[in-house]
DNA sequence: TACCAGGTAAAAA
DNA sequence: TTTTTACATGGT
């Protein structure tokens, strides 16, 4: 079966894909223009994504294997899924606005014009991963993360090859600590991880009530009351699980390096200076922090 | 080999 | 109340 989705302009899908590049081809990957992911709509989807546009006139097709046919409203969940995970309805022109004055964001806007961050799938499993990449490399925890994955999440065989899709809270919650610990956790995130699912299951966190907070600093007071959840995740999980794009983890090592080296000269810089550098960027500063850690990725010179 | 890497909660002071 | 420590894997 296939989709055609019309993201809103300009939006450049390779750029924006281009993170996901030397992904585990049986969990994520972007790979020959070409963007492949199992999603969950009830039942298990592959999806396969290619930009058939330009960035002033985008347009995807999407080809979707199941083991039986969908039901339209099935359909209709990937196709909104899949506009949700890369923000295809994001208007990037009040961003841009926003940030012309400022001459490095200026260079940047031009220079990946039409990048739109993409997020998770649901804010359980960008909640799961930034616990994960607590402290340690995201190298670390990338091999951490597919292990999981493969471990615990629910599979499918299309043409021969496997494909799993991100563990539900369900899949975490019968299993011992040290299940989790042979993935690569330490003993405490994989009581973080185990408990908080458990939490879900029995309808004692409920995360969809975060979502429906309008004020991010009050959406990241009740994130950090989950154990294992500090300010940085809570706004990591933010902006990578919803579209928090006034959210910023300035105490992350990452995003600061990313800062110093496009305003401080590659000096070091404290989370507090972070932050106000990023102040100017308003309630832009989360896909703006994204821009520069994409520069950086990218190796871009000014 | 030791140390750092996109932190946090719990123990110790 | 504030400071220090343990923790996991992968790269250098």
């Amino acid at each position: 079966m296939k989709l055609t989705i019309k993201p809103i302009p300009p939006y450049d899908f390779d750029l924006s894909a281009r993170i996901f590049s030397s992904g585990d081809p049986q969990i994520r990957e972007y790979e020959n223009g070409k963007y492949s992911q199992v999603l969950r709509v009830g039942r298990l989807v592959k999806i396969d994504i290619k930009s058939k546009g330009y960035v002033d006139h985008p347009l995807l097709k999407v080809e979707l294997k199941s083991l039986d046919n969908l039901s339209s409203s099935q359909l209709r969940s990937v196709s909104w899924m899949i506009s949700r995970i890369f923000n295809l309805d994001l208007d990037l022109n009040p961003f841009y606005h926003k940030v012309e004055e400022d001459k490095v964001m200026k260079k940047l806007i031009y220079r990946l014009r039409g990048l739109k961050s993409p997020i998770t799938p649901t804010i359980f499993e960008a909640l799961i991963d930034c616990i994960i990449e607590q402290q340690i490399s995201l190298k670390a925890a990338h091999s951490i993360e597919n292990r999981l994955i493969k471990r615990f999440g629910d599979s499918m065989k299309v043409e021969g090859e496997t494909y799993y899709a991100y563990p539900s809270p369900e899949n975490l919650t019968h299993l011992e600590l040290q299940d989790l610990r042979d993935c690569g956790v330490s003993f405490r995130k994989a009581e973080y991880i185990r408990d908080l699912s458990i939490d879900i299951v029995n309808g004692e966190l409920e995360l969809e009530t975060v979502e429906e907070l309008d004020d991010t600093q009050e959406m990241i007071e009740e994130l950090s009351k989950i154990r294992g959840v500090g300010v940085w995740t809570a706004e990591l999980t933010l902006l990578r699980g919803l579209r928090r794009f006034d959210a910023l983890p300035a105490d992350d090592i990452g995003l600061r390096r990313a800062i110093s080296h496009f305003y401080r000269d590659d000096a070091k810089l404290s989370a507090s200076e972070a932050r106000e550098i990023a102040s100017s960027w308003g309630e832009w500063k989360g896909l703006a922090g994204f821009y520069l850690i994409m520069a950086e990725i990218l190796d871009l010179s000014l």
